[in-house]
RNA sequence: GGCCCCAUCGUCUAGAGGCCUAGGACGUCGCUUUCUCAAGGCGAAAACACCGGUUCAAAUCCGGUUGGGGCCGCCA
């Protein structure tokens, strides 16, 4: 379905602030991306603007669909929605360049016919070594404009031959300067540019899938825009006044400028975010380690810990709060508040939003929120009827039954929370719940008996306090076996031994297999009475 | 190499000429609590890159130096 440029967005009202983000599907949703989404649509929503999702999939090699879903998940996830684009089953989709390729050839032929645009035939060969030769005489790096004076004759049995090229801008030499919101003014001067590509020759299987959607006699010559034309164009057309993305594109600026003039755009306000960088201090990637929000979603991170994160890379509200959820955000963010300086990811801050968030939650949230991973890790899995099982964790309802994998035992959602409960503070990310109530789901606890002794303990002494705990638990009646009760009858034994801990460590430790771990009173009331005398037992005969 | 951008604790940052003996947060360390680990409470160490200038006064303004980064694609 062709968009008519002409048409499209006839519904733009006046004065209004229009922000976009712009990914390209070429990998999944990139933290630096998401950053640059939130600052935009923290952008428009103070300002009562629209926000767009634009997804530049011109590169048709590069793109694919299903970096495009992971980028529109991902986004949702965070709760970063745009609120425009074409309408598919009442829902608005994101705007997509492959869908607006007659558009770009309108403007490509423009550009073609008043001579601000050119063919180059230069082969990439010969680009690369004139690049390299500049280089290393001290010049800028740009293009000669050796195809820039060919005659109409040249150009036409060029063309005619097949002979490879692509389409230069004819880019006028002069002072240009642009004021950015963050920045201030920045200055360039044009003719350290050169003539840079905006729409190169389609690929065989570029043409072979375009031919099936597009009208490819439209396009000019069948050539594909290059990204800097295609941006211009789009912000044109999709009337975008403010462009708010990464300090990386600053040297795109001016490209873009000239192409507006040329075409006698208006200008739309720029503002150039800082860099999200790594460690090292340079641009976050892949080597620093994990840079997509799935990543981090798998990992278990909350939604709302990222989002409070990343808004402080690289802004600050100017108090000194630093918990931030989305609409607070909405209300106290301002691009002037914006720093200049990049800003170094550091994941021990977001572990601490992550840990705060999650303490936030409530438990049956929370609960629901782990259960994946366990599930994941084999520990449980849902209890279905026969022939039930659904294809995928996704479509499932949550709060129902489960069984213990090892044991068979058949467990409900109420028990889940419990278990979930006693580790909330302790979690940082929600993965981390398999390793910390793994003891759970074991039929039978692995560890050393060393581990069950407590300062200087001897065997003789475990043996006693194992006894001694033994004795006690058994005594204790099944309806009085709560963490209350457990706690009082055991502080008061505890209180009698030279130090509680040579009573309590031996307890938990038994019942965990754990050098670190939740206290024993709460873990031994959901592990109920037969269990831990049972894990008892266990510990005793490893004396 | 050329152009552009940037510069306060390890990190994110407050600071718009005197409120700065430079504030907060994460992290680190200590104390507290405690059978352990967390969580919580209290506390500590920790920064204005350098050199000039302007000014009675500079982290804040100006210039330079140094350092770091980004971009220089038939990617976006």
């Amino acid at each position: 379905m062709e968009m008519e440029s002409d048409d499209d967005f006839k519904f733009i009202k006046p004065g209004e602030i229009r922000v976009r983000i712009a990914p390209s599907p070429t990998g999944p949703l990139h933290i630096g991306t998401a950053r640059t989404a939130l600052f935009n649509y923290l952008f428009a929503k103070e300002n009562q603007g629209s926000f767009i999702l634009r997804i530049e999939d011109t590169d048709l090699e590069r793109s694919d669909p299903v970096f495009e879903a992971d980028i529109i998940d991902n986004l949702k996830w965070l709760g970063i929605e745009w609120n425009e684009g074409p309408d598919i089953n009442g829902k608005h989709a994101p705007y997509k360049q492959s869908q607006r390729l007659n558009t770009y050839a309108k403007y490509l032929e423009k550009l073609l016919v008043k001579e601000q645009a050119y063919y180059c035939f230069c082969s990439e060969e010969e680009l690369e070594e004139e690049r390299q030769y500049k280089m290393s005489i001290g010049q800028a790096p740009i293009y000669s404009g050796k195809c820039k004076n060919l005659s109409p004759e040249t150009v036409k049995n060029h063309l005619a031959q097949g002979k490879s090229s692509i389409i230069r801008f004819k880019t006028p030499f002069k002072k240009l300067a642009f004021n950015d919101l963050i920045r201030g003014k920045i200055e360039f001067d044009t003719s350290l540019i050169g003539d840079f590509g905006i729409a190169k020759p389609p690929t065989t299987f570029q043409r072979e899938n375009l031919t099936k959607q597009q009208n490819l006699q439209k396009v000019v010559g069948g050539y594909t825009p290059l990204y800097n034309f295609a941006v211009v164009i789009d912000d044109f057309e999709m009337n975008i006044t403010y462009v708010i993305r990464g300090e990386d594109h600053i040297s795109n600026t001016p490209k873009q400028i000239l192409i507006q003039e040329v075409l006698d755009f208006p200008r739309p306000k720029y503002a150039h975010l800082p860099l999200i960088l790594g460690p090292d201090r340079t641009k976050l990637s892949k080597r620093h380690g994990a840079t997509s929000i799935a990543e981090y979603k798998n990992q278990g991170y909350l939604p709302e810990a990222m989002v409070n994160f990343m808004a402080f890379l690289g802004w600050n509200p100017g108090n000194e709060r630093e918990i931030y959820s989305m609409p607070s955000l909405i209300k106290e963010f301002s691009l002037e508040r914006v720093q200049k300086g990049g800003a170094v990811f550091n994941i021990k801050r977001l572990d601490f939003l992550n840990g705060f968030y999650i303490r936030q939650r409530s438990i049956e949230k929370l609960t629901e929120l782990c259960l994946p991973y366990l599930i994941e890790e084999g520990f449980i899995a849902p209890l279905f009827e026969e022939g039930q099982y659904p294809p995928a964790y996704g479509g499932m309802e949550i709060k129902q039954n489960y069984r213990i994998s090892e044991t068979g035992e058949e467990i409900s959602f109420e028990f889940l929370k419990k278990v979930i409960g006693i580790h909330q503070e302790r979690l940082k990310k929600l993965s981390e719940i398999s390793d910390l109530a793994d003891f759970f789901f074991k039929k039978k606890l692995e560890y050393d008996k060393n581990l069950l002794m407590w300062a200087k303990m001897g065997d003789r002494e475990i043996s006693y306090s194992l006894d001694r705990l033994r004795k006690i638990l058994s005594k204790i009646e099944i309806t009085d076996w709560n963490k209350e009760n457990l706690s009082k009858i055991l502080i008061l034994e505890a209180e009698k031994m030279p130090n509680k801990g040579e009573l309590l460590w031996p307890l938990r430790v038994a019942l965990t297999g754990k050098e670190a771990s939740a206290g024993p009173f709460e873990i031994a009331e959901i592990l109920g009475k037969e269990k831990t005398l049972e894990r008892l037992k266990e510990a005793i005969a490893k004396f």
